[in-house]
DNA sequence: TAAATATTGTTAAAAAAATAACATATCCTA
DNA sequence: TAGGATATGTTATTTTTTTAACAATATTTA
C-alpha cells in the first residue's frame, strides 16, 4: 500500500462501510471469491467504479477470479482502521444512548466503550452492558485519569453544544454526535453528526416526487418573491 | 417551481437535510435573512454551491439581502415532502425501536406513527408513545384495513429480510431499514438502509490516516497477492 | 439622488467522478 | 498445451459536480 491515505476521497470513503456490510455477509456464505461484478448487484455501484474504487487502496484481486472475500474484508477493515483499538465513552445513557450501547456495532468497529455519562441521578449507578452509569460531574476527572480516543454524544438538543465544549476542553478529538443541532468545534476535532434522520427525509423526499410533479402541492404561504 | 423534480440530483438531495437543520437553528435566532455566505460558513459548503443548489429548485433569493429564512425552511420542508401527510409503522419494539418511537423525529417530517409491531410476548400490550405494541402476527391484518405509506424497520438483522418480504407482500412500498445488513425488495419498493455506525466508521477512518501514513500497520494476514 | 456596497442567479471554466474500453493475466477445458 | 473464457487493473472518454466570475439588481449611505 503505497498511496498517502491522507486525502481518502470522500467520495470513496463513503462507499467503504458499504462493502464492508455486503463483504460481512458474503463472508458468511460458501463462498470464497466475489466478482466486481458480483459486488456491483449487491451494491448498486458499477462494477467499474468498484474496481477503480479498490484500486485506489491497493491490488487485491486476482484475474478471472475476482477478489478473496475474506481478505478483502480484512483490507477494508485495515483501511478503516477497525483493526486498531480505539477507547470510547457515551454522554447521555437515555433512550438512544442505551440503544447504541447495548448494540455493540461499536466493537466490531474497534472500540472499546469505556464508560458511560449521564446527568440524571435515577440513571447513575444503573449499569448498562457492564458498565455503571457515572455522573457527568465526573466526567473532567475522569478524562483526566484514563486516555480517551473518541465520544458518543447522545444528551439532548439543549445540552449538545455544552457538553461538547466540556469534552473539547477535557482533551477529547474526536465526537460522534447525535443531537439533531450542528456542534461547533475547534480546528483539530474532528466531529461526525450522525443524522439519523436522514434516512426518513430521502424516502419523504422519493415519496413526494410524483406530487410534486402532478403539480398537487400549494406553495404559497405568504412567501412569494419581491 | 417548473423544474421537473422526479431526478433531484442525489447529491443535491443529500445536502437537504443539511440545509433544513441549520435553518431550522437560524429560525429560532433573531435573524430574519441569511445570506448564502453565512450559510456556508455554518455547512461548510460553498455559498457558490449553495446558490447553486438553491436555484435548482426555484429563486428564493433577495438582492443584496439574502434568503428569508423562514420562507426557505419552508420551502425546503415543500421540496422534501415535510408538509405532507404520511402515516407509518414501527416493526421490532426493542432498543432502538423505542428510541425512535419516542423520538419524535419523525413527526416533523410529516409522518404519523400509527403502529408499533413485535414479536416478543413480554412486549406486547406494553405502551410506548400511546401506542399499544401489536404482535406481529397481525400485521397482514392491520395493513389491510389501515392504509400506511412506510415501515419503519428494527428488528434484529436475522429477521430483517423475512420481516422485509412480509412488509412487502402486505403492500408497503417504503421501508426504512436499520437492520444492519442489506436487504432485497423488488424495484417498485423504496428501501432507506439507515447505516447508523456510519458516522463510527468515518471517525475510524480519520483517526485512523495519522497511523496508515507512518505506516504503523502490520498489513499482512497470509492474503498475499499472487 | 448618486455612488458605494452587498448579494443574488447564472454563465463559463475547472475539477472530480463515473463509465466505458481494453490490454493483460489467469483459469479452465478439451 | 493451445484456445476460449473470465475478470482484473488501468487508461481514455464522458458526465457530473464544483468553483470562479460576473452581470444584474436591490439596498444603504452620503
Ligand atoms: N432517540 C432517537 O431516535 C433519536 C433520533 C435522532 C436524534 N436523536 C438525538 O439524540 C439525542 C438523545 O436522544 P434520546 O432519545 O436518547 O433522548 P433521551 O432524553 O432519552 O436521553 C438523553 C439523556 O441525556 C441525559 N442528559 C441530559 N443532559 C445531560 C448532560 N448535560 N450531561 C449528561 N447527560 C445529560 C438525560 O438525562 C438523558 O438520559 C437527542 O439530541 C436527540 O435529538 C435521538
Ligand atoms: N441499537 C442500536 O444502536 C443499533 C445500531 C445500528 C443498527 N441497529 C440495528 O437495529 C436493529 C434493532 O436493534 P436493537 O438494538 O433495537 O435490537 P433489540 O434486540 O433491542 O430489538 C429488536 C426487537 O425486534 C423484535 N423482533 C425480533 N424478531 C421480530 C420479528 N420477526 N417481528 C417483529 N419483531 C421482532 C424483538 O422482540 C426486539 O424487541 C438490529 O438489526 C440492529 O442491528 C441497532
Amino acid at each position: 500500500m503505497t498511496k498517502d491515505l491522507y486525502s481518502i476521497p470522500d467520495i470513496i470513503m463513503s462507499r467503504l462501510p458499504v462493502y464492508y456490510q455486503h463483504l460481512k455477509k458474503l463472508k458468511e456464505s460458501n463462498k470464497t471469491y466475489v466478482s466486481s461484478e458480483e459486488l456491483a448487484k449487491l451494491t448498486g455501484f458499477s462494477s467499474s467504479l468498484i474496481r477503480k474504487d479498490l484500486s485506489y487502496f491497493g491490488t487485491f484481486g486476482r484475474k478471472s477470479y475476482g477478489y478473496d472475500i475474506f481478505c478483502l474484508f480484512q483490507q477494508i477493515r485495515i483501511i478503516m482502521g477497525f483493526n486498531y483499538n480505539k477507547k470510547i465513552i457515551l454522554i447521555g445513557a437515555g433512550h438512544l444512548g442505551q440503544a447504541l450501547a447495548y448494540n455493540k456495532g461499536y466493537i466490531e468497529r474497534g472500540y472499546k466503550l469505556t464508560a458511560v455519562f449521564d446527568k440524571n441521578p435515577k440513571l447513575i449507578g444503573l449499569v448498562i452492558n457492564d458498565l455503571e452509569i457515572k455522573s457527568i460531574s465526573d466526567l473532567e476527572n475522569y478524562l483526566s485519569e484514563n486516555k480517551v480516543d473518541a465520544a458518543i454524544l447522545t444528551v439532548p438538543e439543549a445540552a449538545a453544544q455544552k457538553t461538547a465544549d466540556r469534552l473539547v476542553a477535557a482533551g477529547i478529538k474526536a465526537i460522534w454526535s447525535f443531537a439533531e443541532v450542528p456542534i461547533k468545534v475547534p480546528a483539530d476535532v474532528l466531529v461526525e453528526e450522525q443524522l439519523i434522520n436522514e434516512g426518513l427525509c430521502k424516502l419523504s423526499v422519493k415519496m413526494n416526487q410524483p406530487r410534486i410533479n402532478k403539480s398537487e402541492v400549494e406553495e404559497d404561504f405568504d412567501c412569494e418573491q419581491k
